[in-house]
DNA sequence: TTGAAAGCGTTACCAA
DNA sequence: TTGGTAACGCTTTCAA
């Protein structure tokens, strides 16, 4: 910059004003400025900025992991939303251990984000979101649905999801169902989704619930779902957590020689169309994520310049008959009417 | 910082020694600026240091898209290895666009990366790779195969892939085939994986060679392949350039009234094994994603240290029967041994 | 309309 | 072993 100074034969404060407030400059003087500034292939150093500047115009992300299609198109989202604006995207990720959240937002709290958006192990009683709170630093949470009500978070209903989907499977006249969900621990949308399984459950009067918890990155169901689909009491459905165990369900009951539709059903939940990849047979509760990942932005940044209120917002589910493989994107009403 | 040194009564410079170098300084001093920082819930600046230091730690990726789960575990992979060493990733998609290619590495520039990982449209005569090397930057390219032999990059031989499934193709008699691959623009792979289709069916004497052309992000192929599939010359086997393409076409088949495989034989080359989500049907070219993130951050790594010299690095593939719907993850090999 | 200069939070050199 | 201080590249106030 002081080069460019020097060969515009004006000053520092100038060239910053050509670079930032173009209109306060006089056309000519802007030229020669810009004149100089290609000549010399200057490029501004964002850090000296970012130093200087109160604002970083930086935001970071925290998701479990990029290798679920359903996070890595909600950061697909956030990213293209953050290019409209200008913004940089810090991207990070906790492999789904509780632990390591907190290390992974220290990181980008060093950065000086100007806000956070996360998806977290579990939203309540959780450090990093005391921390945030204490320090006043913007955030949205994303998939996770807060107990409390003055946190900003966009999420589906997870209970609700598994509630519908549940009672759409009792409809079809199942009354022996599992649900396979990821570790509690790990995953407070497994157990919330687990709870709307009951709910429904309970409300049809079936006494039996089966429960099978995968531990994170398990796509191995073939001997953890044996006794449920060969056994003496086999369900005739499952009801998945995610559509990534929904999958691996599916696979699993055509290892034990089980059609998929036919003599198993499976429902996934994720609140998510799975980036115009695959649903899982039956049903399936979807919202297309990626304009989830772009709506947690513009919250956020609504947030940071401090217009509006941390709020929690539920979007509406939809639910509908998946393929096991389909082809929508986007609107996921508009899918493929194809059977396997 | 200025705070923590005036509460610990030392001076600045030792506050910064106690960071960055805590074995050149006596332990009770330490000691003592430690308990200051935590009692002023001290967070180091990275951006001072950054403006202040030539190395930032920081590596930008570029890819065209999250949606597409092969890139979306490359950059899990990226972030994993770069969690490890500490560095952080600023992550910019360019949604297929050449065009947007130069703005968001430009952006990545200002922030004064160390070095890039990048997936660009198209790696030969690229104004990007071509900045980057004038400047100076390391960078590693990521399933770009480049034609200059001396640029760091990191794929399987996209050429031979297809070659490969074409003639497994071949072998189980198909006579009749067409590849559906993405636009040429928008991606040098799909021009090398359609020479690699043509070199298996000109060496096997066919010469009807179809191609369908599909722009970025379209799932709906039951019109393109409709003549195809159901005309008096339909084809019997379809080659796809993405296993995301693949699955498009094995739903279009099925629109379509086809079984797969049976009627129609599809496979699918991306060089990766797609998340642990699934394969298509009949073959697949496979080599885990993630890794491959990983690997190109190493090699980033040594090129960013001087102690590597930029080369390209092609993985071998690996070709086995796909399941429409399977469930591995990391090893490929070990795949699940049902069919749809 | 332009410029001088202070200061953002670091690091690292040189002295003490 | 420790401290003073210049410098990194930028923005912004105040003055000219």
């Amino acid at each position: 910059m002081r080069d460019v100074a020097r060969k515009s034969g004006l000053s520092i404060a100038t060239v910053s004003r050509v670079i930032n407030f173009p209109g306060e400059v006089p056309a000519e003087t802007a030229e020669i400025v810009n004149t100089a500034m290609r000549y010399l292939n200057y490029r501004p150093n964002i850090n000296g900025r970012r130093l200087k500047m109160s604002q970083t115009r930086t935001v970071g992300v925290l998701v479990p992991t990029l290798a679920n299609p359903v996070f890595a198109t909600s950061v697909q989202g956030i990213e293209q939303e953050a290019n409209i604006e200008g913004l940089t995207v810090l991207l990070t990720s906790s492999n789904y251990d509780p632990e390591r959240e907190m290390g992974a937002v220290s990181a980008l709290l060093n950065n000086r984000v100007d806000g956070l958006i996360l998806t977290l192990a579990n939203a309540d009683n959780n450090p990093v979101v005391d921390l945030l709170l204490a320090e006043k630093i913007p955030f949205v949470l994303l998939f996770n649905q807060p107990e409390r009500a003055d946190i900003a978070a966009i999420s589906v209903d997870n209970a609700k999801s598994a509630f519908d989907i549940t009672n759409a499977m009792i409809a079809k006249g199942h009354r022996s169902l599992v649900m396979v969900a990821g570790q509690f621990e790990s995953s407070d949308r497994s157990r919330q989704r687990y709870d709307g399984f009951c709910r429904a459950l309970d409300q049809a009067g079936i006494e039996k619930k089966h429960l099978v918890q995968v531990r994170f990155g398990e796509t191995d169901l073939v001997e953890p779902l044996r006794d449920l689909l060969l056994g003496p009491d086999a369900v005739t459905g499952i009801v998945c957590s995610t559509d990534m165990l929904a999958i691996a369900a599916i696979s699993a009951c055509r290892a034990h020689g089980l059609s998929v539709p036919g003599d198993v059903s499976v429902g996934g939940i994720d609140g998510i169309s799975v980036g115009g990849l695959i649903t899982p047979k039956l049903c399936s509760a979807v919202q297309p994520t990626q304009e989830m990942g772009r709506q947690a932005l513009a919250f956020l940044r609504g947030l940071i310049k401090g217009q509006t209120n941390p709020q929690s917002l539920l979007l509406p589910h939809h639910l509908s008959d998946g393929d096991s493989i389909g082809a929508f994107r986007g609107d996921s009403r508009r899918r493929s009417s194809t059977r396997v």
